[in-house]
DNA sequence: AACAGTAATAGTAATTACTATCAATAAGGA
DNA sequence: TCCTTATTGATAGTAATTACTATTACTGTT
């Protein structure tokens, strides 16, 4: 006898929170996906907006982001890729072109026997400016001695 | 004429902060290293080593991590190299043996030319569970769809 | 050694990005 | 339509960090 799980039911709700995202490329934050939402429903919650974001990124609907920053973000297309995120801004870019997996997926086997971790996964992120941050007149950081990922952003 | 820029003092507690760290290499949280350095210093400001923590990253003396979770860490290696965590407990560890850099600062610098962003370096890390959380009876997770770096984590 | 200037500190309030709680509401099957 | 319970809106709570402020203490100069 299995346990029936509960059903998901399409609230209004949630159905407009996922139309909004899934046209929107932009990988945006909780908040600008509220913000979108509100325009049809100006009613609704933010907590409502995390609590449907959360679920349909476990139903695997959407797709949650974390760029190594203090916002998750999200993105509808859920296939696997990689991204890029400035290190000024924040915005988050789908990478163009495709890193292959399988050297990866090599590299993820081998220290699974090396550090007897459980490795099911990896995160690659590139880190930069954007050309809207190049053209406003940041500039690269010059000397680099560390893993630019692990830098605090401005 | 150039500003002279304002001197780095060199405290008692700037001091003991550094070499608590210096002599740590499980990648402590700034709370971590706040309860370590109370040891010394009782009467020491969580404020203090937070402010600290940030100016010798910045300085260069310490190194930053940011593994995806709500908490910062901090490492005295500021070589560069690549770390490991576990999405359960949020253990960080380095990763044993070397990945080879120059294959991907070439895909940086092809990355930069497609993307128009100011590509400076990357982030890459290896996400699963520890042998303690293995141990302890969690499992990998059965079904991936999505880079799991994304995933949310208990 | 006394002084001036200012970097740094302790203590605490404020902020950010969520997350939990809970009474009221509304899907969706019987 | 009725009933069960998933879901909602409103709001309080939380964790990690950051800002603020009065006070303290270096450091170079007399």
């Amino acid at each position: 006898m299995v346990k029936k799980q509960p059903a998901i039911r399409l609230t209004k709700q949630r159905q407009v929170i996922l139309e909004t995202l899934k046209s929107d490329y932009s990988h945006p934050t909780a908040d600008e996906v509220y913000e979108k939402v509100r325009h049809q429903l100006p009613k609704i919650s933010l907590a409502t907006v995390y609590r449907n974001l959360e679920i349909l990124a476990e139903t695997g609907l959407i797709q949650e982001l974390d760029p190594g920053r203090k916002q998750m973000r999200f993105d509808p297309n859920t296939h696997a890729h990689y991204h890029l995120t400035c290190v000024r801004c924040g915005r988050v870019e789908d990478m163009a072109g495709d890193i292959s997996e399988s050297p990866m997926k090599n590299i993820e086997k081998a220290l699974g026997r090396l550090t007897k971790y459980g490795i099911f996964g990896h995160k690659l992120e590139f880190v930069g400016l954007c050309s809207k941050c190049m053209e406003a007149g940041y500039t690269l950081p010059e000397e680099l001695t560390v893993n630019p990922g692990n830098r605090k952003e401005g």
